[in-house]
DNA sequence: ACCTGAACACCGTTCAAGT
DNA sequence: ACCTGAACACCGTTCAAGT
């Protein structure tokens, strides 16, 4: 007659659904395998998320909320420099920081853009919110104009990257490490200094203003 | 008592399950729904394809065959020229030629570089031949010794930016087109010069030489 | 108020049986 | 030689019933 107190947390079953993700993979994470984790049985997790698109959807938007924490904190961590040292360094720290995040959590980092189906919208939201201070280190950096330009830029050279490794497509040898420094250290340089070669820009093509 | 000739063909089926991918997404790529596409049962499709997984390993490997020869294809559309202008151009041919196959066919694109399971060295596989012409161009670039990071870094910006693009990750207004060229240019210039700024280089972490 | 067993539809896969 | 119906294990999900 009194009332059950309840036996798990919504926040509980998103980490064990998240500690399944990056152990065995996407497909390893049923509702069965999490609701053995949390101590309950399938049918009750539907009292906790609505489905499970909906425990993936919250699972990649709690994770997308902490890399924010995480990206924030890099950023904080440069000292504000006179000239155009401090953004170039902050940007740098910031993408160090996404990549090792991607490298702690790499499951879970493949799903930040990530087409999960019709509850895609929520996750996009959430990578939306992580990729604030990019947008903010990209505007001190390239000036308000080009801010949101150069802030997808890094963010799709960093989540690339990232995925690529996670997938395992460096085999041919060499350092990524080195590749990955290249690639921000090219792509701040360059958006810095501002305009890119004019003859290459030239050979893109037309109508994109 | 006479041998029955084949219903249906690989390719067939394999053209089937591209059709449902890009249509309504991996979830509905079921062997029943690929199976009454090419007019069989889904038992006679373990006479094509091992599994499920091995056919969406097929699926993403013809895919990647047919990406290679599009980026052979505009590499080869620019002519040589003296100096560094050659590869400069090659290479934005090549990464507007990937972008263009992202566009048209998005959720094959995002498969291109994806955690398939068990199954997904055969993916890095296609890939990696799909990423020769890049590497070919890089060299010309960058010079061979920075060849192969050239390439991881412009294949991770090309993958991450229309993979995102894909995810629906900018929604935030600007062009997108923009966004795209700005990153091809700002690479390839910086990547033809040589080395970036000495100042961002430093403030990597240390040990990658 | 929260949890569960039983049940349903669906999916991937196997295999003996059909032609 | 290729295809199929029947069957199995598993999965997501619902819901009436339990405490």
């Amino acid at each position: 007659m009194s009332p059950t107190p309840a036996r798990t947390s919504r926040d509980a079953i998103l980490a064990a659904a998240r500690t399944i993700l990056e152990r065995d993979g996407l497909d390893a994470v049923t509702m069965a395998a999490v609701a053995e984790r949390v101590g309950i049985r399938p049918p009750s997790l539907y009292r906790h998320v609505r489905d499970r698109a909906g425990l993936l959807v919250a699972l990649v938007g709690g994770a997308a909320d902490e890399l924010r924490i995480e990206l924030v904190a890099a950023a904080a961590s440069i000292e504000d420099l006179p000239g155009p040292e401090g953004p170039a360094r902050r940007v740098v720290a910031i993408t160090d920081a996404y990549r090792a995040f991607a490298r702690r959590s790499p499951r879970t980092a493949a799903l930040l853009f990530s087409d999960l189906g019709p509850a895609t919208a929520a996750i996009v939201e959430a990578s939306a919110r992580a990729a604030a201070p990019v947008v903010e280190a990209a505007a001190a950096l390239a000036g308000p104009e080009r801010a949101l330009s150069a802030a997808r830029v890094l963010t799709a050279f960093a989540h690339g990257f990232t995925s690529m490794e996670v997938a395992g497509a460096f085999r041919l040898g060499g350092d990524p490490d080195e590749a990955y420094h290249l690639g921000v250290a090219t792509l701040v340089a360059g958006l810095r200094t501002g305009r890119p070669d004019p003859a290459v820009r030239a050979s893109a093509r037309p109508g994109t203003r």
